[in-house]
DNA sequence: CGTTAGTTTGAGGCAGATCAACTTTGGTGG
DNA sequence: CCACCAAAGTTGATCTGCCTCAAACTAACG
């Protein structure tokens, strides 16, 4: 998302770091800001009551965050988390009401996302109730590694995105293997034949 | 939503009427035009390679359509259904973007609608990894029979909506009637015990 | 190196989808 | 107004994908 545009219109601004691991916002708080990711990426997700965690979406360098709460005027509805270390600039709700009225082309931009990361996310119900657990996985694979490739993702963090569990998705990749569609390297692995993995079917 | 906002200034436009199962609209078409609900109701429904239906959103009296594609310049990723009779006006893409730029309110609003379908959307997503599938019919049944009170559901629509298959509606619902939290008569049913119904577990 | 987080593999169970056969509903037209 | 019929609903029986639990292994970092 084009951050680059607002970029030299922010006069005072914090920039906030954090490590893997560490949460950028919690589920269920007032949104109060908006963040800009400068470096690094991070995850937002959903804990349910069972226990069970739901990965919505990434989010990396350029992208904003927190968003969607402030437009809809809601408590976040999951946690942004840092995955890898992140440099992230602060502005305040009221800043960013500012930047909307002398920059109508910003509000735009985030209109064009909201629409789209609701295709996307209405796609993903679709997705859940017709496509096996290793279809999704494959896609997961593919989308996650190709978007990010230097980042190691866990077993567990594309089960969640996936929608399956972490052994599905071992499972998976071993039989992937196998087939010689992706080359496993420790915790890593990369992609021999995109297209394979993309139409995979069981 | 606030159609209310900008119907006085809505200079020539088309209004159309449709009868229960036609289609306002097809998946994949570009969009050209936005449509304005003034009568009646409807669902955003899509179908998957494989033929299964996934039933997205409601939408009835004020509400707007058509919305999401074209602001996210996709083609659309459902097909527009009439459920009910249907009186909707339909405005084109340049005189809708007129109507933003003189009238900023309205595009607030759109913003506003399309965050919090974004929230509903990926939180029906952690749902249906969660929740089991009677939790969510039953929850289905709360939400769509308290939103649109006179109109008939079917098995079929509320499955595709709760994800879930007809049959396994008709084997909840009849022991839904069994505990007397619904009633059924005929093929339409009223809620006794909205709270337990909510709060069903198996 | 020790420790912890992440991964692998196996075995078992069950929620819920699927298939199938039958019944009921309610709209239509004769 | 009734008879008909297509669409919708019911109910039972079966089957399987994949989640869950468990136990042992391995990578990677301080």
């Amino acid at each position: 998302m084009f951050y680059q545009l607002i970029k030299d219109k922010i006069s005072d601004s914090t920039l906030k770091t954090f490590k893997r691991g560490q949460i950028i916002y919690h589920e269920g708080d007032i949104p109060e800001e908006i963040f800009f990711i400068e470096e690094g990426m991070g995850g937002l997700f959903h804990i349910s009551e069972t226990g069970k965690e739901t990965f919505f979406r990434v989010f990396s360098k350029d992208d904003i965050l927190g968003h969607r709460s402030m437009l809809a005027e809601e408590p976040y509805h999951g946690s942004a988390v840092a995955l890898s270390p992140l440099k992230i600039r602060v502005i305040s709700k009221e800043q960013c009401r500012e930047i909307c009225l002398q920059n109508p082309d910003f509000l735009q931009i985030m209109v064009k996302n909201l629409a789209s990361d609701l295709g996307k996310a209405e796609l993903r119900i679709a997705g859940l109730l017709d496509k096996s657990a290793n279809k999704r996985i494959a896609e997961s694979l593919v989308y996650l590694k190709l978007k990010y490739p230097k980042y190691i993702w866990t077993r567990k963090e594309v089960a969640e995105y996936s929608g399956s569990t972490f052994e599905s998705v071992t499972r998976l990749m071993t039989k992937l293997e196998e087939e010689n569609i992706i080359t496993k390297s420790g915790r890593d692995f990369a992609i021999n034949d995109v297209a394979k993995l993309l139409n995979y079917e069981n």
